[in-house]
RNA sequence: CGCGGGGUGGAGCAGUCUGGUAGCUCGUCGGGCUCAUAACCCGAAGGUCAUAGGUUCAAAUCCUGUCCCCGCAACCA
């Protein structure tokens, strides 16, 4: 291995306005992941995170709640914290914008820039709030489209026409913070004069490996319409660090946002006792490495280094660019339930299920990554408790029953420790270029291997023969070992399960163990390393997401947020045909028991008669149906072929159709009198 | 024609840079095993590689057009 590295590790500041959730959680994993891995090789990292707390939307928020901002991003950076520390994401410092260390680093950045000729001074005209006397940005405005006449678009662009144009245009504009008309007002900003940069900018970008290559070309776009001066100021009322030598201007929030790295840092170095101006200081060797999405980009490439340039100091080496998270192949979306936070997700998974699933996808691309659910339940299952936990599950017992824990002196095959040993290389670089799924895919090689290897050896054959102790000993020690191995290439994934194999195989797991199995070596007892998914867990996630929806919608200020009826029903499912439909058996039935079960907070028991037979089905109907009695004599129609399912309180054979957004509101659909039980549905 | 990324068996992905008639995991079907958290092993079915055209002896891979999805489009965060 090279000489050890000292390396600043960041994520993307999370915007202390709303909730952690899987999206953030892709990139956090991604660099934790990144971070343990490059532990592991013997470098130093300093791995740093934080609240970004500044801008309108935290101020408008914060007003909507009657709280002050600070106590805001309190209470925010508190949930983000634990929802991070939950996912194992393991910072040496999680910080945040508004702070001291932020505000000095920030204005010394600025001075410089300043001094050195980086600032400049425009008039521009903005739209503003005569109510709530504030300058607005564009995200609130609304008003009619002048193109297509839709109504109630955002300043910026109309999402029906697509139309873009300047908030000055919208016809009937409104405020959405106060509803009252905006007026045109001009003001006095301060921008970065980025032209003044391109040079500069153009050859960070180009002459070096600090992004992936397909972003060059992005930022490309950019250099060839030609930078302009970047605002960097905003009026007052505004929450943010006060621009200095003026009284009423302050630093946009991505003018101090990226900052937030540096004052994270600075204040764990000061906690720490370590210098913290090596790490600003451009002649350092220190590295430092930004994970970020694609929706940042600019930022990062090219207002971020240029800040730093016109303030001498030390440019990021790497910035890593990742996509977005899809659900099931789509964009998230709250109806769906697929708009799920992090602290939800933890009510009902193990952190290292979606730390898992994501790696085995990630290839340091900046392509999306989608979370399909039930993908998700199988890779976990099958990987993590099928195949890599079930190694040592299969192969411990022989070892502790027959030879009191301890392994054997030596192996039985060479040749598949050597194969365990062989495949470091390939999973370090899949690390170290966080292709994550090239490392996963070439340990579970290796773990479908050893499973076949101890099953061509079948140990529990030889444990029934006489005088084959000493191969079977060997065999399940190569298992272990196998295992061993396979864990410790997975721990910066799984830090959980690697700690607690640790205990199991009395030993420390580490790269540069894997090809010094153990031997002679007494073990722990094997106990259940893992748990699998079940589908209900899954479900009961995806309902949650649906409650904390209306939850949200609930809490929401109910001051005048007009027209919003589109989010009431639930999106249109993609189109189907005739036959799929027909796959669908529909029949007539009548409720012939219906009663509460014990233990179940929403559901009754329905005995069901369609004709030719009769079905037990648990319904999620005790909300809505107080009296279940009342229920017994009534025509419904019944999902007929559905494939029975096993539920805690016993079979359900089929679903009772009902319409409502849930809870109480659930409506039974009827059946006209005429129709015979048991007549299908066409 | 605004720009970048993506579109590979039922699902999720690799392969595309460096052309040589498609690979992995899951699922499905058939068989085996019983050590293991219904886990493990063997076998089979299933893809005109979004689509149309072009280059080539040969294209998922190179070129062009079209469609669909995601993101960006700088005083949104």
């Amino acid at each position: 291995m090279s000489k050890p590295k000292t390396i600043l590790v960041t994520n993307a500041l999370p915007y202390a306005n709303g909730p952690i959730h899987l999206g953030h959680m892709l990139e956090h994993i991604q660099s934790d992941i990144w971070v343990r891995y490059e532990r592991a090789a013997g470098n130093k990292v300093i791995y740093v995170c934080g609240d970004d707390c500044h801008g309108t939307p935290v101020m408008i928020k914060a007003a909507s709640l009657g709280i002050t901002p600070e106590e805001m991003i309190e209470r925010t950076s508190k949930s983000h914290s634990e929802d991070l520390q939950g996912f194992l994401i393991h910072y040496d410092n999680y910080y945040r914008t508004h702070s001291e260390e932020n505000r000095k680093i920030s204005c010394d950045m600025y001075e410089k820039a300043l001094k050195k000729g980086y600032i400049i001074t425009k008039k521009i005209s903005q739209l503003y709030d005569p109510v709530k006397n504030m300058f607005l940005p564009d995200r609130f405005v609304k008003g009619t489209c002048p193109h297509c006449g839709a109504k109630d678009q955002y300043g910026d662009n109309c999402e029906v026409c697509g139309a873009t144009y300047d908030p000055t245009e919208l016809k009937d504009a409104y405020s959405t913070v106060s509803g009252a008309k905006p007026v045109l007002r001009e003001s006095v900003h301060y921008f970065f004069d980025l032209p003044k940069a391109h040079d500069f900018l153009y050859s960070f970008i180009h002459n070096t490996d600090v992004l992936q290559k397909e972003m060059g070309n992005k930022l490309d776009e950019w250099f060839k319409e030609g930078l302009k001066p970047w605002d960097i100021s905003r009026d007052s009322p505004y929450f943010g660090f006060k621009i200095p030598g003026t009284d009423d201007k302050f630093f946009y929030v991505w003018m101090d946002a990226p900052v937030g790295y540096l004052a994270s840092l600075k204040n764990w170095c000061d906690r720490n006792g370590v210098a913290f101006e090596p790490f600003t200081d451009p002649n350092s060797d220190i590295e430092m490495v930004h994970f970020i999405g694609k929706d940042i980009l600019y930022f990062h490439s090219l207002f971020w280094p240029a800040t730093l340039m016109a303030a001498d100091m030390k440019l990021p080496s790497k910035i890593f660019v990742h996509g977005y998270v899809t659900v099931n192949g789509a964009k998230m979306s709250k109806s769906k339930g697929t708009f799920i936070k992090a602290s939800t997700y933890l009510k009902f998974m193990k952190p290292e299920s979606l730390r898992y699933y994501f790696a085995s996808k990630m290839n340091g691309s900046v392509a999306d990554v989608d979370l399909s659910l039930d993908d998700f339940m199988a890779r976990v299952n099958s990987d993590i408790v099928g195949k890599v936990v079930n190694l040592a599950s299969r192969t411990a017992g022989f070892i502790t029953k027959r030879f009191g824990g301890r392994l054997a002196s030596g192996p039985y095959n060479q040749a598949i420790l050597d194969e365990a040993a062989k495949i470091k290389g390939k999973v370090c670089e899949g690390y170290e270029s966080r292709n994550y799924s090239e490392a996963v895919r070439a340990v579970m090689e290796l773990a479908d291997e050893a499973n076949r290897y101890i099953d061509k050896e079948a140990p529990w054959v030889l444990a029934k023969q006489e005088g084959q102790e000493d191969k079977l000993q060997r065999v399940c020690t190569d298992g272990l070992n196998l295992f061993r191995a396979i864990i410790t290439y997975l721990s910066p994934i799984l830090p959980n399960v690697a700690k607690d194999s640790a205990e199991f195989l009395k030993t420390e797991l580490k790269f540069d163990d894997v090809d010094k199995p153990l031997y002679d070596h007494e073990i722990d007892k094997f106990k259940p390393l893992y748990s699998r998914i079940e589908e209900s867990q899954i479900n009961s996630m995806i309902e949650a997401s649906k409650e904390d929806l209306k939850a949200a919608k609930g809490a929401a200020a109910p001051k005048a947020e007009a027209g919003a009826a589109e989010g009431d029903f639930e999106p249109l499912q993609p189109e189907i045909t005739i036959d799929d439909f027909a796959k669908v058996d529909l029949r007539v039935g009548t409720i012939t028991k219906a009663e509460e079960v014990e233990g179940a907070k929403k559901l009754l028991s329905l005995e069901v008669d369609i004709g030719f037979s009769k079905r037990h089905v648990f319904a999620g109907l005790k909300a809505a149906y107080k009296d279940p009695a009342a229920l017994v004599g009534r025509k419904v129609i019944l999902v007929a072929n559905l494939k029975p399912r096993k539920m805690k309180f016993g079979l359900s054979e089929g679903m009772v159709t009902a319409a409502g957004p849930g809870a109480e509101q659930v409506f039974l659909l009827g059946v006209d009198s005429g129709a015979r039980n048991g007549d299908r549905v066409h």
